[in-house]
RNA sequence: GGUCCGUUGGUGAAGUGGUUGAACACACAUGCCUUUCACGCAUGCACUCAUGGGUUCAAAUCCCGUACGGAUCACCA
């Protein structure tokens, strides 16, 4: 095509292609180093599948002494959201994970190879897609919506494929003259691929995840730059990270198919493409269908509900490595102390087919990692946590400092420490009733006794009699013991278990009448440990309480 | 409809022709331990790897067909 016409077509570029290229120049990086980008489209809140995604790209960048960047893809100025990439660049954050280079907010950015906005590229895709019209691989477009529905209509009814390619890509055959025509009549255009491919011959890709791939040519006239100006995520995607320098593309599966459309691009242009590596999505189970996690229909896919829940950051991202490589779980549990960026990941280890998303065993990663910390350090994560979403609670916490950490620290200093908690929204129905001021329960979950008269004496006999506070642990227990034999309990449980109907109980049942009286809940850490934060005076008030109830 | 991908237990999965009588983890069940709970310990849980056929001395592992599931076919990414 004459350059007269390509310029009024594509008109104020000042460069040529060949001046971005040296603006652009290799990276230098060690042999192996994998250059990789985060390419979100700026539309609303990050997904847990991204983070999944990232966290994938980051560790083979990070491993490898490579490079992971940010480019925000924004070239469907439609769908575009307010603040969309601080918004992107929070979510992100709130999960560790910060990028090498690129959009560090809304105005700035990273890196030499910018900028990272796609809309501030438009020169740069118009410059190539210039120098394919000046060679007759493309071709401008007047055909409107309306007669590409009528296209495919006609070839749904003749059972043809479907889609703009050879003798169907009517402005193909447009003349310059006819070109010029429209022009004049300012009619709006597309600047389409003149795509030489041929359906009946075969590409073979191998990605690196998923091995050999094997399709047809693409003989589709892909749109490259869209009547705005802007270019199509097609063709965006093979030039950006062409002059980025990108080495491996990580991204979603469902972009497998459009593999041979990014191979024809990168040929006609004469790039050298990149590793492709798909990652399947997280699934989740409806009925008999399974389908990939969505942000509409599943809270769980949104980044806001696991901190909204008070599940720690460290377990969601220990979740998404047991899911991304199949090796993992079995490393983690011979480097129990390790950080995750002391595991070395590999694409071949990443599965194929989609994982369905399991929150029972995200919650016991979390209850694992969360009884490895300690008191003193699950007492400041939650009272983090509590800031954040619930203010009566972070109160409490407040005022009751010195008794949140006893109770946070019963049986948590050994081997296998407790697991109560999965997540920080879970500690206060569990800590609730050590504080005093929370202290006034409506009712009791009274077990196997519930004789309330049997109950008093159980409680006076013991508190009169038996209980000292400063007693050890095995004092404390076998005094406990000896107020069963006094009352006809049973102390030892072989006894008891040997003739049940010689006894009124057994000294599980008188432990358990003073646990309820004391916190009114049936299941609680160890009752010692609580009888000694609470206090001799605390545990009077709540007798009293309880005694004046009934 | 075209194109492509996948299918091992309730879940994530290991496993690419022969110590797999299918590892490991989660979940579940039972028992033990035990002051409740939690922890811990022990045991159980796939009539065999979607299905039919083929190759082979030998197949979850290789080949073909079928079924089912998923992705994609925009001037969206």
């Amino acid at each position: 095509m004459k350059k007269e016409l390509v310029e009024r077509l594509l008109p104020g570029l000042t460069h040529d292609r060949e001046y971005y290229e040296k603006l652009y120049p290799e990276r230098n990086l060690p042999e192996g180093a994998i250059v990789t980008r985060y390419a979100p489209s700026p539309t609303g809140f990050v997904h847990i599948g991204n983070i999944f995604q990232l966290y994938i790209s980051c560790k083979m960048a990070r491993q490898t002494g490579g490079i992971v960047f940010l480019r925000i893809e924004d070239t469907d100025q439609e769908r575009l959201v307010e603040n969309g990439i601080s918004k992107i660049i929070q979510d992100v954050a709130s999960f560790g994970i910060s990028f090498d280079e690129g959009a560090m907010s809304e105005t700035e950015e990273k890196g030499s190879y910018g900028p990272y906005i796609q809309s501030q590229r438009k020169e740069i895709y118009q410059t190539y897609a210039k120098d394919l019209l000046l060679n007759g691989l493309a071709y401008p477009d007047f055909t409107t919506k309306e007669e590409l529905e009528q296209l495919r209509k006609e070839q749904e009814s003749s059972k043809r494929r479907i889609g703009y390619y050879g003798k169907w890509a009517r402005s193909r055959f447009l003349t310059e003259e006819e070109i010029e025509k429209k022009l004049d009549q300012g009619l709006p255009y597309i600047i389409r691929l003149k795509n030489t491919g041929d359906f009946n011959r075969r590409i073979v890709v191998y990605d690196a995840i998923r091995g050999k791939l094997e399709f047809p040519e693409d003989d589709i006239d892909q749109v490259l730059i869209k009547n705005d100006g802007l270019p199509t995520y097609h063709f965006a995607h093979v030039i950006d990270d062409h002059l980025m320098h990108t080495t491996h593309v990580i991204r979603g599966d469902e972009w497998v198919s459009s593999l041979p459309v990014h191979i024809g691009l990168h040929q006609v242009l004469g790039f050298k493409p990149p590793v492709y590596c798909h990652i399947p999505p997280l699934t989740k189970k409806e009925g008999n269908t399974i389908r990939k996690l969505s942000k509409r229909k599943d809270s769980e896919a949104a980044v806001s509900y696991y901190h909204a829940m008070g599940i720690p950051v460290e377990a969601v991202m220990l979740y998404l490595a047991t899911v991304s490589n199949s090796n993992f779980e079995e490393w983690y549990l011979e480097h129990e102390n390790a950080s995750l960026d002391d595991f070395s990941m590999s694409f071949d280890k990443i599965g194929t087919s989609g994982a369905l998303f399991d929150m029972e065993k995200l919650l016991n990663l979390s209850r694992n990692f969360l009884s490895k910390l300690s008191a003193q350090e699950m007492y400041e994560r939650t009272l983090a946590w509590a800031k954040m979403y619930d203010d009566a609670f972070a109160q409490l916490l407040i005022e009751n400092r010195d008794i949140a950490i006893s109770f946070l620290n019963i049986e948590r200093n050994q081997e296998k420490p407790r697991k109560d908690y999965a997540m920080f929204e879970e500690v206060k129905s569990g800590i609730w009733y050590m504080f005093s001021s929370e202290f006034s329960p409506e009712s009791y979950e009274w077990q196997k006794i519930t004789d309330l008269d049997e109950i008093h004496l159980v409680l006076n006999t013991y508190f009169e009699s038996y209980y000292n506070e400063n007693d050890t642990e095995e004092e404390w227990f076998s005094k406990m013991k000896d107020c069963c034999d006094a009352l006809g309990y049973a102390s030892n449980m072989k006894e008891y278990k040997q003739n049940p109907e010689a006894f009124k109980g057994n000294v599980a049942d008188v432990s358990t009448i003073i646990r309820v009286a004391l916190t009114s809940k049936s299941r609680t850490p160890n009752l010692y440990d609580i009888m000694k934060i609470l206090g001799l005076e605390e545990m009077k008030k709540r007798i009293h309480y309880f005694q004046n109830r009934s």
